[in-house]
DNA sequence: GTAATAGTGTCTGTGAGACAATATAAG
DNA sequence: CTTATATTGTCTCACAGACACTATTAC
């Protein structure tokens, strides 16, 4: 029996399976505070709670392009960058049948944070309180605009909380902070990303050295304009 | 319509579905090596290549369950440090089917890698050379214990490659070097530890300063019998 | 000039690497 | 005593935090 009579002969269907679904993190800067773009539910169950936009893998999809056009249709946009975070399994994680879902961590720039909530209106922008600091991980609160606490759909909070700790834990080794900048950004800019993601205030003279040391960024030799007192220089994310 | 009402009526065979399964990373340290834990495959396709041990997500059972009961039927062990590593998704990556795998790191002491190979004679354990450093990870060299280079089935050299630089990455914040150790050991045994996964030497007093200073060692007041020279005191890992 | 922020210089403490010195056990 | 390793001490260097100083722009 070659491979090709040996896949002939395969019977795909010997035992049940369960679904697999993406979840997706979309996860911005707002004001100077993390915030994620959740959806209502309308239907059971947890009708009227808020949840990770997320969709069904189909059966000749990747989960990467699962992800991005979910990314694409729940959130009304192109690009991002997006990475897996982790695969939540429990049995009985959704009441309606077996569903495995793959969450993956989407980061927006302030503008394509706004030009999500644009083009779908239904995406309520909520503010994350992350109360842990270090490696350990823990939950996380999730405000409203009208700074109402939010209870989040299926296991949505920890998976928002796993988003946090993963984003917190890549921050300093990794170029994921320039996912939420644009283009051209200020040293202040990228310390306020940091700021707001670790929830801590940074010495300034020790960040940008440590910025500038690693050789990621790129002077423009451009300045900002538009600034009530003196105009900071522009950067580029450069690798090397 | 309540959410009783609701969950009868939902169609839980309305599309198509992937295949899920978890495959196992046996890990530990062989003669200063990092070592892996293959099975050979006996079907069809990739039929005679070396695979991760693994196997296919029950209907009513957690993917750390899945994991857990690979672990026990396929490596014939019930203790491991065992963590999710990361869920593998090309649409092509298994010939048969649609199977989406998610990848679980299992770290062995010594010992219980020893007792995996008795328990399962079938069982190979390979040497793992890493040719890389840092943080960008890439492909890695699986050897037999003949020294001659293997082929992994499927994608699963690149699931290896990625349970190395995970544990590269978690090594020195994290408490995973102490699985791979046994009860009681010495520094010398620590750092060895540490030199295998990292495949680097490292600097002896400062390794020693760096570990007691975590406060993650508790001094038991024993020493090593059997040394040839003088023997060292054997520590505990012990949180605080 | 004043206000407010951008950007730099310098001191200090912490911690790692390098290297040497001391301690200890087997034979 | 010799050998080989365990364990400790010390020097130096790199780097981050703290803090003050200078630079620049709007008004």
């Amino acid at each position: 029996m070659n491979e090709t009579e040996f896949l002939k002969e395969y019977d795909p269907t010997a035992f049940q399976r369960p679904s697999v679904a993406v979840d997706l993190v979309l996860l911005g800067i707002r004001d100077g505070w993390p915030a994620v773009l959740l959806v209502k539910r309308d239907q059971l169950p947890h009708v009227g709670r808020w949840a990770l936009p997320g969709g069904f893998v189909g059966i000749d999809e990747s989960l990467d392009a699962a992800a991005a056009r979910v990314l694409r249709e729940k959130a009304g946009m192109g690009e991002a960058h997006l990475e897996q975070l982790y695969t939540f399994g429990a049995v009985d994680r959704d009441p309606r049948m077996r569903i495995i879902s793959v969450a993956y961590l989407a980061l927006l720039t302030e503008q394509a944070f706004d030009a999500a909530l644009g083009a779908m209106p239904a995406l309520l922008p909520a503010a994350i309180q992350v109360p842990w600091a270090g490696e350990t991980g823990g939950p996380v609160t999730v405000l409203s605009p009208e700074k109402q606490e939010l209870t989040l759909a299926f296991d949505h909070a920890a998976i928002l909380a796993t988003a946090m700790l993963r984003l917190r834990g890549k921050l300093d080794y990794s170029d994921v902070a320039f996912a939420l900048l644009p283009e051209l950004f200020t040293l202040r800019q990228l310390q306020d990303v940091h700021e707001a993601v670790l929830g801590a205030a940074l010495n300034k003279p020790a960040f940008r050295r440590r910025q500038l040391d690693k050789g990621w960024l790129a002077a423009t030799g451009a300045y900002e304009v538009g600034a009530a007192f003196r105009p900071a220089e522009l950067y580029r994310f450069q690798r090397h």
